[in-house]
DNA sequence: AGCAAGATTAGC
DNA sequence: CTAATCTTGCTA
């Protein structure tokens, strides 16, 4: 996942951001995934098959963009916290506003559904589909960081698990 | 029906 | 450190 390209075609203008930064939400038990709340009819997409895309707002006003990655019936998605952009940077800027610096463009999970102007109307979209979509474009991954998933704490020893990655530089 | 809290961000 | 802001999920 990590290196992979990140791309989205709004309006015949396409947006790419190469990925550098995911989390991993595995399993119906990991209390810090949507999918713990098994009643939840949000988080029934984890479930699914593979190759899906799920975004939610969170806190009333920022988008978070997950691929669902495990078998069907499987709980498990991949955040996309941070991408690195690459096409249709002037785009992103008007995304996201003046004052903006490059750098911050879309580090964050927030930030960068944002800048690539991804929202709610994508969410249970097919990710193998002609609107959003994953390619490889040959990037090479360096060194990878291993960190404890950012802003779980209320999971217990959950948020202890090491399932962020991160693209040093 | 009501309420508390969140896989965040920007601004003091 | 804190406000912003609204959907979801839990409780009554």
């Amino acid at each position: 996942m990590l290196g992979k390209v990140l791309v989205h075609r709004v309006e015949g203008v396409g947006l790419a951001g190469r990925i550098v930064e995911v989390e991993a939400y595995l399993g119906p038990e990991d209390l810090a995934s949507h999918a713990s709340r098994k009643t939840s009819k949000r988080a029934r997409i984890m479930f699914g098959p593979p190759g899906m895309v799920y975004v939610y707002l969170i806190y009333g006003m920022h988008h978070c963009l997950n691929f669902v990655t495990e078998n069907d019936g499987t709980a498990g998605a991949v955040l996309v916290r941070a991408v690195e952009p690459l096409d249709g940077i002037e785009q992103m800027r008007l995304n996201r506003g003046s004052g903006t610096a490059d750098r911050s463009l879309a580090d964050g999970p927030g930030k960068l559904c944002q800048a690539m102007a991804i929202n709610l109307t994508h969410n249970r979209a097919d990710a193998c589909g002609d609107r959003i979509w994953l390619e490889n474009r040959g990037h090479a991954v360096g060194r990878v960081e291993r960190t404890p998933r950012i802003g779980v704490d209320y999971a217990g020893k959950w948020a202890q698990k090491p399932w962020r990655f991160r693209v040093e530089n």
